[in-house]
DNA sequence: TAGTTGACGACGG
DNA sequence: TCCGTCGCCAACT
């Protein structure tokens, strides 16, 4: 069953715990992707999937809010974020190196 | 069918 | 250390 690529994609967002964050490249790393781009992009068409894809937990390697431009409002990703405790300033992340969730935590224990 | 795009990442200057 | 360029790889037009 070859569901869509990006479902694998959304599956390890859905992974990522309230309060943490993950990255384009994290993801796709951890899929075998290859490419973070594919990630991004993917995320872009999650709205189209529906809106239970916490894509707001996944910006780029610098703690980014990269993908914020794209949501239904500027803000709404930071308010996403700051509604799980995550502090968001100046589009980045506080912290980001500590709230960084790795996918294969969720394998391990 | 072929070309361009794209929410990024790594490397070079 | 910061800015710019090239590469990924699948989907969309």
């Amino acid at each position: 069953m070859k569901e869509h690529y990006f479902q694998m994609v959304y599956d390890v967002v859905r992974l990522i715990p309230p309060g943490r964050v993950c990255t384009y490249g994290l993801i796709a790393d951890f899929l075998g992707l290859g490419s973070a781009r594919m990630v991004g992009w993917a995320l872009n068409k999650s709205f189209s999937y529906g809106t239970d894809i916490p894509a707001h937990r996944v910006v780029n390697r610098k703690g980014e809010l990269s993908g914020r431009n794209h949501f239904p409002g500027s803000e709404m990703m930071q308010q996403l974020l700051e509604n799980e405790g995550i502090v968001v300033t100046t589009d980045k992340v506080r912290d980001f190196d500590k709230l960084l969730w790795k996918p294969h935590e969720s394998q391990n224990t």
